[in-house]
DNA sequence: CGGATTGTTCTTCC
DNA sequence: CGGAAGAACAATCC
C-alpha cells in the first residue's frame, strides 16, 4: 500500500486494543507496508515502528474479520465513490460508507479510505509488537498453498490425534485457514463423514481429504468466498461460492451426488452438514 | 426470548 | 504437563 495514513477515526472503541489515543498516534502519519496473512489473520506491517512503555515497539496491525467483518477500500469522487483495486477503478456508486457497522476508518493521503465494518463486532484490529506477532504466527500450523503443505506434513499433523476429522481440519495449530464451512465441504468432497475419528481413516481416505483441501479452498477463493448475508471483500463485492456449496447450509436438500437428503447435526458445538448417502 | 452463528481462548478434566 | 472436550465470549438477528 505505502500510502500515508492521514487520519484514523475509531467509532467503536472496543474494535481496537489500547486506548484510542495510542492507536491513532501509532498510525497517523504512518503507512502500511507489507501485508501478510496467516490462517484467517491479516498482518499489516507498519513502515514506521512506534515505541510504547517498557521499551515495547509496535510494528504491525493484526486484523481478524471473524464472521461478519469487512475491510473495504474506496475513494470519493464528488458525490460518488470509486471502488479501487490494484490501482484500477472498478465501479462507481453512491457512497453508503461509513454505515452504522463501521468500526474504524483510515483516510490516506490520496483521499482513499479504508473502512473496517463489522455487524456482529467479533472482529478486531490490534497493534502488536514484533514479539506478539511472532508468538501469534508461530501458533499456526501448515498453510495450504505453500511448499510445506505436503501429504507427509498433512499426515504428521493428523498423527496421534484422538479427535474427529472435522475437529482436526478446524484446528488452526495443525492446518491454518479452514473454517466451519470449508471443513464440511472438504469432508463431503472426500466422501468422509465429519464425525469419523481420525484414527479410523484409511490411507485412501486421508489422501482424498488432503487433495480436497486444496481443491475446495482453490474453488472458494476463485469465487471470492462464501457470502450468506454480510460478507463483502475489499472491493465491496459479495462472494458467490454459496452457489457451489454441496452440503453447508443445505439441510434437507437433495445431495447432488447421490440424491439422499443432506443432514445437519451439532458436533463439537458446531453446525455440521453432511450427506448420509455418500459420506461414510 | 432464546438459539444460532464464528473463530479463538479459557477452563476443566483425566 | 498436555491433549481433549466443553464452555465462554464477542453482538446481532430471526
Amino acid at each position: 500500500m505505502n500510502k500515508k495514513i492521514v487520519q484514523v477515526e475509531i467509532r467503536q472503541a472496543k474494535a481496537v486494543n489500547f486506548e484510542n489515543k495510542f492507536f491513532v498516534q501509532a498510525l497517523r502519519g504512518n503507512s502500511f507496508g507489507e501485508i501478510d496473512r496467516r490462517g484467517k489473520l491479516m498482518i499489516f506491517r507498519l513502515k514506521k515502528s512506534f515505541k510504547i512503555s517498557g521499551s515495547r515497539v509496535i510494528t504491525s496491525v493484526l486484523a481478524h474479520l471473524k464472521m461478519t467483518g469487512q475491510l473495504i477500500y474506496e475513494k470519493k469522487i464528488g458525490k460518488k465513490v470509486e471502488v479501487v483495486a490494484g490501482g484500477h477503478k472498478l465501479i462507481e456508486k453512491d457512497f453508503d460508507l461509513p454505515n452504522k457497522h463501521t468500526q474504524v476508518i483510515f483516510t490516506f493521503d490520496d483521499r482513499g479510505e479504508l473502512f473496517f465494518n463489522d455487524l456482529r463486532r467479533f472482529g478486531y484490529m490490534k497493534l502488536a509488537t514484533v514479539e506478539e506477532v511472532q508468538k501469534v504466527l508461530s501458533a499456526f500450523g501448515i498453510e495450504p498453498f505453500t511448499k510445506n503443505f505436503t501429504y507427509e506434513n498433512f499426515l504428521a499433523a493428523l498423527l496421534k490425534r484422538k479427535v474427529t476429522i472435522k475437529v482436526a481440519l478446524l484446528d488452526q495449530k495443525k492446518i491454518a485457514g479452514i473454517g466451519n464451512i470449508y471443513a464440511d465441504e472438504v469432508c463431503f468432497c472426500a466422501g468422509v463423514l465429519p464425525t469419523r475419528p481420525v484414527v479410523s481413516l484409511s490411507a485412501a481416505e486421508k489422501k482424498k481429504i488432503f487433495v480436497c483441501i486444496t481443491e475446495i479452498l482453490k474453488m472458494a477463493i476463485k469465487h471470492r468466498g462464501t457470502t450468506f448475508k454480510d460478507y463483502l471483500d475489499s472491493e465491496g463485492k459479495k462472494g458467490n461460492y454459496t452457489d457451489f456449496l454441496k452440503v453447508f447450509d443445505r439441510e434437507g436438500e437433495k445431495c447432488g451426488r447421490c440424491g439422499n437428503l443432506v443432514k445437519k447435526i451439532k458436533s463439537n458445538g458446531r453446525g455440521t452438514h453432511f450427506c448420509p448417502g455418500c459420506q461414510h
